[in-house]
DNA sequence: GATCTATATCGACGATTGTCAATGTGCAGG
DNA sequence: CCTGCACATTGACAATCGTCGATATAGATC
């Protein structure tokens, strides 16, 4: 493995490698239509609003998860495939 | 998922969430007996000794390589199902 | 026992990270 | 236009991380 390929494999590993962002990605791909806004976000997690929208952004920026802004609120979904992108990395790490 | 599972899920997640690391992995892994020792990996990397052996010992508390040592040199191995379990989370992160 | 050799540990340093309070932005209803 | 709401951004802080040089440990050879 190069060492950009790692450079670029490790911002996403990051990007999930933090106990509330591992949370916020379940939380979202089990809501009813996989999809959330902040607002349902913050509670569960019992973090203010700022850092949840911090968490998010980072998610956002690795190409995890996708935002889209609907009137006032934002609503995050999983990118598709994304996460089986990763997991196909560690179940062959050649 | 549970704040708890979270918390255990991101202490493998960070391990090989770092370039180096991964590249570790990937050597490991791409090794001819599937084992390699410290010495073996130091160039490839261009990382001091010291480093080197930090990683590997982050590697192996989170469970993912195993350590094993023989004369004088220690020789590490990729834990059977490690990354597999991970990446089984990854693609069913409900 | 003295001396290599491979690896581990320690101490220190700058850099990055997670969190929060305060503030900014932009849409919607009255 | 003004107010309220959902969310983003900023600035600050303690905590953690990656790296290195120096040193310690422990097996092998003489």
């Amino acid at each position: 493995m190069s060492a950009q390929r790692a450079e670029e494999l490790s911002k996403q590993f990051k990007a999930i490698a933090d106990p509330n962002r591992l949370r916020l990605v379940s939380l979202i791909s089990a809501s009813a239509k996989n999809e959330a806004c902040v607002c349902d976000l913050t509670e569960p997690l019992n973090l203010g609003q700022p850092t949840v929208s911090h968490h998010l952004k980072i998610l956002v920026d690795a190409g995890i998860l996708h935002r889209e802004k609907r009137g006032v609120w934002a609503y995050f979904s999983i990118v598709p495939g994304a996460l089986d992108a990763l997991a196909g990395v560690l179940a062959e790490p050649k």
